[in-house]
DNA sequence: CTGTGTGCAAAGCTTTTGCACTACT
DNA sequence: AGTAGTGCAAAAGCTTTGCACACAG
């Protein structure tokens, strides 16, 4: 049905960003990776447990983190208590629909950011997150 | 010692802004308007009960978001389970500080965001958040 | 007396922690 | 055997819900 990605290719990208590829954190990156999407650490849980395989809450947070921090996956935080994975890994930014909760990428080249700010001394960018909220237009 | 606000001026606040100014959002909000500041819901909680309020937390909770929907605080989504609330109320974007987790101002005019990309249809804009993550340049 | 609004205990989430287990050296 | 890395049950923490109470009409 689905379009798979083979166990070899992602044990093959999991190792690319460092990551020793266990059992869970294949099953983990197909789910991920079958397509760029938004997926909060709940999704990824009942996804994998569709596809048969058996992981603990606490493992996919875990994983998740760690995908995290080795590029894998960003961390998107638009909503309290709902933090979504955003396997889409080019620059790009999200409008965020606060009558529906979905989230949808657009290119960060769309959007000139100029005249940046002076950061405070002593630090360095990181990264820069713009999140445009849109509403339906029939709620008023 | 602090520069407090008088009950009367947090009342007519309140009411402004189509709020019933009951005993406990009075005390919140003389919390959160003592000065402009960046607190969580249990930086609320604890700052109210320094102060002799008795409120239980689902009520900080509660009036916070109360509060956040008829625009007398802003909801500053940085940090998974750690939503800030913001009482400066001019138009202002973010510093977080990814290192120490602290969060600062920087004044809207400074960015210019040109190119904005077309909403997706049948929806408006609501506002536009930018956060430029920052980490303390000695960490490397 | 009825209906709306308010506050909070308890329930329901999400996330983190600490430890048992594994797998290399 | 010793050490570093991994997975998960249980604990902790944050947020929401549903109901009891208060208050206005």
């Amino acid at each position: 049905m689905n379009q798979e990605l083979t166990t070899n290719e992602v044990i093959h990208r999991l190792q690319e960003h460092g990551v020793n590829p266990t059992r869970q954190r294949i099953d983990i990156a197909k789910v991920l990776f079958a397509r760029p999407q938004h997926l909060s650490a709940d999704d990824v849980m009942r996804s994998a447990q569709r596809e048969g395989a058996n992981i603990s809450k606490a493992t996919v947070y875990n994983t998740l983190s760690l995908f995290s921090s080795k590029g894998l996956v960003r961390e998107i935080i638009v909503d309290p208590s709902r933090v979504f994975y955003d396997t889409n890994p080019t620059t790009h930014h999200h409008f965020y629909n606060i009558d529906t909760g979905e989230l949808l990428d657009f290119d960060a080249s769309l959007l000139q950011l100029t005249n940046m700010p002076h950061l405070p001394p002593g630090t360095v960018a990181d990264g820069v997150d713009v999140v445009i909220r849109i509403r339906n237009a029939s709620y008023q």
